[in-house]
Parts: structure tokens; sequence; C-alpha cells
DNA sequence: AGCACGCCGACT
DNA sequence: GTCGGCGTGCTC
């Protein structure tokens, strides 16, 4: 199948450093010598440049180079052209430059300006990004903006927006013309929004196409123009502290690699010493020392004079191993949520420039400007934040093999429990295992017992007798105690006892969960709140009951049940504020809490060796959700968690209370065995045809008008099995079969839906889905390709395609 | 996405 | 008959 973005080769790579304009120097002189050849009788060559746009385009559109820009344009660089009938100046990437225009029937225009002294992405990036545009459907341009940091573009934090305002009422025409009433609607929402209303937001709440703003403006009873506004996230940035804190810089003792540790290394240091793209998949339990590996391939690549990249799921939960790689006498740039567009474009250009050997960050740090990049690792790679689930929804994981194998170069991706995905890889030979089946100093991993609610006597509350036995036993010979609850707040179902209402979410339909700190009933998903109430709005009765446990309740139950301990709750509701991550950690680490519970969040990579009980409150929270990755989401949490005991000299021992101790993901968590539940678990998907067996698409439709979001659901899966019968022809004509394979029949594309979400009512929003799934991606890619270029969504309805989906709600 | 073109229903 | 709203197609 032939690319989308046919690339100029060669020719342009080699004009771009004949003009002394190399892109993949980092910070030149930005200097450019002027163009020979202008009064010697030689004919400059016609130089022409390819554009892509932040647009949902799929191709690149080609303008001429005047003389006077010859020297300064270059691939890389953004540069402003005239787009469309009106020619408006628009911004766009330059992604190619080459001497040979298109076709003469189409009508060439000129390069306005440069807008860049240097490349902002070289040809890796480049690459990588049209990759993306490709796998996950949408535009290069809208690739590269989201990529490409706002503090590395010019004017650093904004960005311009269509705004309508009404005019002054002298202005406005005498008489009052007529409206539709569409119009009249549209143009009261701008008056009563008191001021200038950003037309992308009036577009969505008129629920009606730009064609009614143009009518009003033509009416002369609106007015258009462009605004530079600050992105709201830079301005909650700029409010926080700059740097994180660096951990007590204590010098660590060169440790020795354990047997398995020197195997594992032994071959790593042979992939890193031939460079090369290799994909390791590093699989060692909790506490096996997989960080050590990873500083020592750090060390290994930063001698060679290159540089490394480490993804982490959540750069907050990490200061112990940043200051280790710290330590190692390594320059890191720690890339995290909290910078400001400053601070993010002074990272960047110190990455260019190779002032940095180490970058440290999240899903997004994947993009670093690293130009000698020599090794990516990515630390706990099942972790579901690397997806965005913005567009592009691309995964970190995917795209940093993508990006390592067009750089080549090794990548490590490190887990306990790594995703199915990446197990499966391994499986086919598709990446390196390397295995640490054992943990550190010969420590053994916790003994994991089983407490089983259906017979467990219980005297009211969420923790059974064999569990309050076990922390009493633990806290009284000084250990601390870890106890895990996946569910915020203080009761998670409110309702009323005599007519059975339930306190729902008026804008979704989720139930809504009580939290007593804020006195208030919260949606988990959209953030609506609303004051609880003592009489049932619907029969007035005074029955309210507030059931279901979350971490409020526990909290408070745990401070009467063990009133001499300190106990500290670590969820999203108490971690909001900046540096309260560190500040409970660190208040854990010094003995100051000797009972720490929290979310999930407490389950991730703590390193705290006198932690010797860990409790599991439920472990059937998340295992009932309507998701083919439950089971597997359920094992990792479970296995991470208990992960957690046992690290230090005085051991530890997990208790998972459940009601279904059988379930696999749960009994197999309990004996530490990985490899048979991926095993059972990759059986199960291959037998429902579910990833990594076949590619899976999410198409989800969404408008806040029922019938119009049903009707496009309609119409998008007539399209889509239209689509599907056009590459099926194709391919069968088209005769693409690979050399030495016979032409069968194309592999069937599998439509589900369209179907009602799970959650079908969310932030007001009616919601619909389709799954498709291929075992050939590129047949998915193709068709669904096909049905972006036939299908429009109407002005109300939203249509965006999600490719290996991670959230089915 | 954003903008112009041209086809159907309510007016002089 | 025309005016103009709103869906459709194109953007080098």
């Amino acid at each position: 199948m032939a690319s989308l973005f046919e690339q100029p080769r060669r020719k342009a790579r080699e004009r771009t450093s004949r003009d002394g304009n190399v892109h993949s120097s980092p910070l030149g002189s930005g200097i450019h010598p002027s163009i020979p050849g202008g009064e010697g009788g030689i004919a400059p060559l016609q130089l022409y440049a390819d554009v892509v746009f932040d647009r949902p385009l799929d191709q690149a559109w080609t303008y001429g180079v005047p003389e006077h820009l010859v020297g300064l344009v270059g691939v890389g660089k953004r540069v402003a052209v005239p787009l469309g009938k009106g020619s408006r100046e628009t911004s766009g990437f330059c992604v190619g430059l080459r001497e040979t225009g298109p076709p003469a029937s189409i009508q060439v225009k000129p390069v306005l300006r440069v807008l860049d002294d240097e490349a902002l992405v070289d040809e890796h990036l480049l690459q990588l990004t049209r990759w993306m545009a490709e796998y996950y459907l949408c535009g290069w341009g809208q690739v590269l903006h989201a990529v490409v940091p706002a503090g590395v573009r010019e004017q650093a934090g904004t960005r311009e927006v269509a705004v309508v305002e009404v005019p002054p009422a002298a202005e406005q025409p005498e008489p009052f013309p007529a409206l539709t009433a569409q119009q009249r609607a549209v143009w009261e929402l701008v008056r009563d929004s008191g001021g200038a209303m950003e037309l992308r937001d009036l577009l969505r709440q008129g629920r009606c196409s730009a064609a009614v703003v143009q009518g009003l403006v033509k009416k002369g009873l609106l007015r258009r123009y462009r605004r530079r506004v600050e992105r709201a996230e830079v301005q909650e940035a700029v409010a926080e502290a700059a740097e994180p804190p660096l951990l007590g810089s204590r010098e660590e003792p060169r440790i020795v690699l354990n047997g398995d540790q020197q195997r594992v290394w032994g071959q790593l240091e042979a992939a890193l010493q031939v460079g090369g793209f290799q994909p390791f998949l590093l699989h060692g339990v909790t506490g096996s020392g997989k960080t050590e590996i990873y500083l020592r391939a750090m060390e290994a690549v930063v001698r060679q004079g290159r540089q490394v990249i480490v993804l982490v799921p959540e750069i907050a939960l990490t200061p112990q191993t940043i200051a280790r790689f710290r330590q190692r006498g390594n320059r890191v740039a720690v890339l995290h949520s909290h910078l400001t567009d400053a601070e993010r474009g002074a990272h960047w250009r110190r990455i260019a420039a190779g002032e940095v050997e180490v970058v440290v960050g999240a899903r997004s740090a994947i993009f670093a400007p690293a130009r000698k990049l020599g090794l990516i690792v990515i630390d706990e790679e099942h972790e579901h934040t690397f997806k965005q689930e913005a567009t592009p929804r691309y995964h970190a994981r995917d795209v940093a093999v993508m990006r390592a194998r067009l750089a080549g170069v090794p990548v490590v991706l490190g887990s306990a429990t790594p995703s199915l995905e990446s197990w499966w890889n391994a499986a086919r030979g598709h990446y390196t295992l390397l295995s640490l089946p054992k943990r550190v100093e010969a420590r053994p991993l916790p003994q994991v017992r089983i407490i089983d609610l259906r017979h467990e006597p219980n005297k009211g509350g969420a923790i059974s007798m064999t569990l309050a036995a076990a922390m009493e036993r633990a806290l009284r010979q000084g250990g601390q105690v870890l106890l895990l609850l996946n569910r915020r707040g203080y009761s998670t179902y409110v309702h009323c006892s005599s007519c059975g209402h339930v306190a729902q979410c008026s804008h979704c339909d989720i139930a809504l969960t009580f939290h007593r700190c804020r006195n208030a009933l919260l949606c988990h998903y959209c953030g609506w709140e609303t004051a609880p109430y003592q009489r049932c709005p619907a029969c007035g009765q005074a029955s309210i009951r507030y059931q279901g446990l979350g971490t409020e309740k526990l909290q408070a139950e745990i401070a009467e049940k063990f009133p001499g301990y300190v106990c500290v709750r670590m969820d999203s509701d108490t971690t909001s504020r900046r540096g309260s991550h560190e500040g409970i950690l660190e208040a854990f680490r010094t003995g100051k809490i000797q009972i720490l519970l929290g979310t999930q969040m407490i389950a991730k990579g703590l390193d705290f060796p006198n932690v010797t009980l860990v409790g599991v409150i439920n472990a059937d929270v998340g295992l009932h959700v309507p998701d083919f990755r439950s089971a597997e989401r359920t094992f990792q949490l479970l296995a991470q968690v208990a992960g957690r005991a046992g690290r230090g000299d005085k051991g530890g021992v997990v208790y998972i209370q459940t009601f279904t101790p059988d379930h696999p993901c749960i009994a197999l968590a309990a004996r530490h065995d990985y490899v048979t539940f991926a095993g059972q678990e990759l059986a199960q998907r291959r037998q429902h045809r579910y990833p990594p067996f076949e590619h899976l698409a999410r198409l989800i439709i969404r408008s806040e008008e029922e019938a119009a979001a049903a009707q496009f659901a309609q119409t998008l899966a007539g399209a889509l099995q239209r689509a599907a019968a056009v590459v099926d022809r194709q391919s069968r004509e088209g005769g693409t079969a690979p050399p030495g394979e016979l032409p069968g029949p194309p592999p069937p594309l599998r439509i589900l839906g369209p179907a009602e979400c799970p959650i079908y009512r969310l932030n007001n929003y009616y919601r619909f889905h389709f799954q498709v799934q291929s075992p050939d991606r590129g047949r998915l890619q193709n068709v669904l390709r096909r049905v972006l270029g036939t299908v429009r969504p109407p002005a109300a309805v939203e249509f965006q395609i999600d490719m290996d989906p991670y959230s089915m709600l």
C-alpha cells in the first residue's frame, strides 16, 4: 500500500546541506549564506516545499520557494503560506524540499515567510510523526502540532483562535434584520455570553455549522476576528514551582549484580555494543532489580557519548528512581506535566543541543529531540497512562518501539506484569525476553493469603477479622502497613431504601459518590457536584442510605480500630496539590506514618523496606467492568501491590480480600504466577479474537442530541460496510498478496456495532461506539481511512477513531 | 478545520 | 421569478 505522504527524497537533503542549513545539527549559528548564482547567468533552480497543516488533511501541499527564502527554508521548520480560496495566511510544517513541482494542472502558491531559524524536528521525528499520522489516522500536521511543545514554537503558550462578538448597538444594522430560528438562537447565545466567544465553543454550544455564523456576520449582527489567547493549561502551570525537590543525595554503594542480573545484563550489554534496533522485554518480578539494569544500560550508552530516553508512567511517583539516575553523574532532564511552556522549551533546546544525557518523563517525553539517541527505556510498560486519550491517541510504548526502529537503537520494555501485547511479541520472537525471576539478595516474594469474604466472619466494616489481626501483629512488631482500595470517596452508592432512587449525576449515567471531606455528592467522570440530601428527591422519604465503600470511609474505620497509629490516605483527592505525593511518601519512608491507604497510586513502584503487610480491601473492584482487559488489569494491580511487601530484611505478607477467590487473575496473582496467567489469558484472547491476536479500533460517536448521535451511528454503519466491500475488492484485484503466498480470501473484517457505549451518557453527550477488528492492521486502517473520506458528521455530532483503545467505557 | 460554491424552500 | 440558508467539496 502506498504511503499517504510520499516523501521527496535524497535531492532535498543534499540541497539543504548545500545551503548550509543542515537541519540535523542542533542549535547552529542561524546564519544563512546568500545563494550563489543570482547574477552569473546560471538560472537558479526552482525549489518546492511540502507543507502539512494542523488540520485533518491527509496529504502535504506543495509551495514554491521564492529565491530570497531558498537559504532559509528547511525541512522541520515552520513556514507561513497562503491556503484555500482566500489564500489565508496559515502556518504549517515544512516536511520536504524538492526541485520538481507538482503536475502542471495545479497552480503553485509561494511560501510567504519562514518562521523558525532552526528546524524544530529532525528527520527521525518527522518520520516518526508521519508514521503516527498513518497509524492513528489523523493529519501529519496535527501530530506535529501536538508533539512539538508550545514553548518551542513562537509565542510560547498561546494560540490563535477565531472569536465572534456582538458589535456595539450603534454599529448594529437598522432596522434589525430578519433571522431564522437557528440564527436567532445562535445570536442570543453570543449576546448572553456578555462578551467575545470562541467560535469553536459557539459551534458546539449552538449545535450549528459555520455557515450559520457566517450568515450572522454578513448581516452585521456579529463581528468575527482572530485573537491570541493564552492556553488554560499554561496559566495553571505558571502558578506551579519550577523543579521537583531533589531527595537527599546519599552516595549509593556500587551494587553487585546477582546471577540473574548478570545474565540479563550480559545480553543487553552485547546488544548495546553492537547497536542497531533491538527490542527487549525485561520481565522481572517486583523487587528483582530492574532499575539497576536500566542504570547499567544508561551508563554504557552515555559512555558512548549518546543519549537515553526513559519513560515512566507517573513522574510524581518516581523521585527515588530519578535521584538514582542523577547520582550516577548524569545530566538529567526531567519532563513532567507541571513545567511551564518556557521551561519545557528550555529543556527541549538543551536536549537538542546535546547538553543532557538522560531524559526522564511521562508519555510525551518519547518525542524529546535527542539527536544522539542511543537507547530507550520504558519502565512499567504495561501501564495504561502511556496511552493518550486525546488526538493523536497514541500509545507511547508503541511509538517508542517505532522510534527505536527508525533511529536504529535498542529499546527495553520493563515490567513485573507485562502487557499481553508485549508478552505475545516476546513469545513470537519479535522481542527478546530477558527474565529476572527472583528478587535481589535472595529475598522471597511475600506470601499471599486470600481471605474469602463469602465465608469470613464479619463484624461490620471493610476490614475482616483476619486482616485486622494481621495488621495488629505487623504494627506491634514495628512494621508498616499498606492498604489498597481502588475507590475514592466515602460512600460509592447513595440510594433511597423506600423507593429505590439512586443518586445519579445529572450529566452522566453514573452513580454519585459521597465525599465526606467536601460534604458533597460527586461525579467521578465529569466532576459535577451537588449537596447531599436528607430526603429522597423522588419520594420525599427520609430514608437515604449511604452504602458502598470508598477510601474515606476506610480511613474512618481504621481511625476507629487502630487509634494509636497514624493513618494517611493517598488518592487523587489528597494529592492534587503539587508536592503532596512527595510529602506523603517521605513521611511514610521516615516512619511518621504507620498505615498508608490509597487507590492504585500506592501500588506503583514504591520501595519501602519496612512494609511488612499489604492488604487489598476488595480485589473485585474493577474485575467486572465491561472491558476485555479487566482480568489483565486486576492481575497487574494485585501483583504490583503485593510486590510492595517484604522488600526489606523483615519479610512481608499480603492479604487479599475477595468474593471471587477462584477467579484465575486473583488466584494466580496470589501465587505470583504471571507466566501461567498470561498463558491462560492469551488463550482467551485468541478464542475471542481480541488483541493481541486481532487489531482493534474503536469508533466513538457522541452528541448532546440523542437522535442525531443515533442517526449518524446508522450512517456510519452503512459507510463501514461499503468501505469494507471496496477494500476487499481492491485487495482481490490488486494482487497485493506477498510474494510466495497464495492470494487467499482477504482476512475478515469484523464490525461490531453500533451499540450504546457502556456509559451511554457522559458529560451531557449521548455516546455510541463501534468495534472494528481485523487480523490485518493495514486493511483495518485502509477501511477506516476510506470511511473518514466519505462521511462527515453533522454539526451537532462528533466522531473519533481510537486505534488500539484502552478505555472501552 | 475553514471557506466558497451551488441546490432547495420562503419571500418580493 | 429571486434571495439566501445550509449541505458538499476543496484546499498546493
